[in-house]
DNA sequence: ACCCAGGTGGCCC
DNA sequence: GGGCCACATGGG
């Protein structure tokens, strides 16, 4: 089987390191993480701004605004209606649980950790493991579609299921996590730039280990 | 004019 | 346990 370092080492020579997450702080992460679900950074970073122009990137203040007000400042980040209800659910969930304190949330045990936030409505798995990489800063490997995209087309596995794959990673890299950090942003990088679903694999950097472009 | 983006939950069988 | 659908904006 090709190997997953091997492939981080080629996708970190050609890219460098991405800095991810791109958000100021971990309240800042989570609350892009919720604004992304399907939608491109770019129209995401448009509505952090607006919250952070009118101070209200804070989670009493998002929790306490009138819906149509957080609506009209998050638009831009597309499915505004549901990701106000996404981001009050998780607001609401924070200051019930854990008195509104992030690092309450984050000191218990990744597994209870991922448990719990799988538990509010509109947080799913990779925006729960988003939140756990690059917010709480513990080791776990984020898979998004690019991933899973990825992984077929190198042949690694015909595996779909979110968790099985993100276990294959897991247990083929060592659990570091700066490692899981940037490999998940090279994987998004390289997926923008050479592998959506009109692929340019002439010029891709994995080209030489990929078979799609071969058998497509 | 299309196609797509760093998904998720609900509903159906 | 999987297939389909709604959700919505902005950039290529």
């Amino acid at each position: 089987m090709k190997s997953l370092k091997n492939i981080y080492q080629t996708l970190c020579n050609h890219f460098g390191s991405q800095h991810w997450w791109p958000g100021e702080s971990p309240f800042e992460v989570i609350v892009g993480a919720i604004l992304t679900q399907q939608t491109s950074w770019n129209n995401v970073e448009k509505a952090i701004n607006n919250l952070k122009k009118e101070n209200l990137l804070d989670s009493k203040k998002i929790r306490d605004i009138k819906n149509e007000k957080l609506e009209k400042l998050i638009q831009s980040s597309g499915y505004y209606r549901q990701k106000t209800k996404k981001l009050k659910n998780f607001m609401n969930f924070l200051w019930e649980k854990y008195n509104g304190r992030l690092e309450k949330l984050f000191n218990q045990p990744i597994p209870k950790l991922r448990e719990n936030l799988l538990s509010v409505n509109g947080i799913g798995k990779e925006t729960a493991d988003s939140i756990i990489l690059y917010a709480a800063n513990k080791p776990i490997f984020v898979i998004d579609t690019y991933t899973v995209r990825l992984i077929n087309r190198l042949e690694i596995t015909k595996e779909k299921d979110y968790n099985k794959i993100q276990q294959l990673f897991q247990k083929n890299l060592p659990q570091d996590t700066q490692l899981f950090n940037e490999f998940h942003a090279l994987i998004v990088k390289l997926g923008k730039d050479y592998c959506k679903k009109k692929p340019r694999c002439d010029e891709c950097p994995l080209r030489m280990k990929c078979n799609y472009q071969k058998s497509n």
